[in-house]
DNA sequence: GTCTATACGGCGATAGAC
DNA sequence: GTCTATCGCCGTATAGAC
């Protein structure tokens, strides 16, 4: 039937971006070809193409489908009764990725540094990745009480874990994430 | 003569290694094809491979001009009188590339970033970008009386630094690598 | 050492049958 | 909607004359 069809297409559709996503991720966007893209999601070359005009349409739905992933984790911290409990939380949750991001880097910062450096039209939807993470923690530090220092406590919280990420991912060593994460949840208790 | 054969010889070899290190960071090391070197060179085609076995073999060459590039800068840094004065000048030249760094990014990290996720041989290469800054940092803070925190100090100051150039290229605002420089002065003077 | 012409392979994208 | 075959381009690298 009809339904079955489309059932099957959302399906592969799903297939797609997923397969995308882990690419890029474990291998870089650039370096992912169509032909790896249809072989890790089961589906025929030539048959991307109904779902995808292009390359970039793909870079495009990677971009959306982290933004989505962060809001599923931020339903999951805004249960927690604190803007400081929140906080580490988020911190907490990035650090027990210490030893993804040493073999392939932060999925949204080491995605963001390649879509930059392609300099396309994708370099311009890069920070879509950040913007929302950081909104959030803005509305935490404000919340926490520095309404006038909250754009630069992102700033900095933001900076610090995304530059740990780089360097855990250039050593290929997940302590030094684990102790930048740790100083930052103390930072964020002391607050 | 022999000689000007050399001469020539080395002056190509310098514009291409030249033009390689600018065109990497301006496009990207990927983006960057060996035409677009050859061309931003004045020097033909085929004529790159007398100098450069492999497109690996440039990459090698970029890096190892970073790492010259930080020596010439230590050498400047190291002519200040005590540690702290050095670390602020570190951070303060860092901050005037602030503009540049919106635009292409950190000269090492955007570099970075990129051999990391190419995964080739020069992935492994990469954490030279960073190691000899770092261990100058360490001793810096040793000398400041900071011995057993030094090596968590040097994280703290690098990951800041990398992370918010990161954020600076992303949302093209030369005013966060500036606001984080700011703020990462003051803590070094505080310490 | 220098340079032109070209081989070779890979990738994004398309055509067109089913 | 699905899939096979293939086009056209571009990028690395090489061959070989000078």
């Amino acid at each position: 039937m009809a339904k079955d069809g489309k059932a099957a297409a959302r399906g592969k559709q799903e297939r797609l971006v997923s397969a995308a996503v882990e690419l890029a991720h474990r291998q870089g966007y650039r370096k992912t070809t169509l032909a790896d893209l249809a072989e890790a999601a089961q589906v025929p070359l030539g048959n991307v193409y109904y779902y995808f005009k292009t390359k970039d349409d793909i870079g495009e739905a990677i971009v959306q489908h982290r933004e989505s992933e962060f809001e599923a984790m931020r339903a999951h911290l805004d249960g927690l009764p604190t803007p400081k409990a929140r906080l580490v939380a988020f911190v907490d949750m990035t650090m027990r990725n210490a030893a993804t991001v040493a073999k392939h880097g932060c999925p949204m910062g080491s995605l963001c540094a390649e879509l930059l450096k392609d300099g396309g039209q994708l370099a311009e939807r890069s920070n879509a990745l950040f913007a929302k993470p950081m909104d959030w923690m803005e509305r935490q530090f404000s919340a926490l009480g520095y309404a006038d220092a909250a754009a630069d406590l992102t700033l900095q919280l933001q900076s610090s874990l995304q530059g740990a990420s780089l360097m855990t991912q250039s050593f290929r060593d997940p302590a030094l994430l684990e102790r930048e994460g740790r100083r930052l949840k103390s930072w964020i208790e002391a607050l």
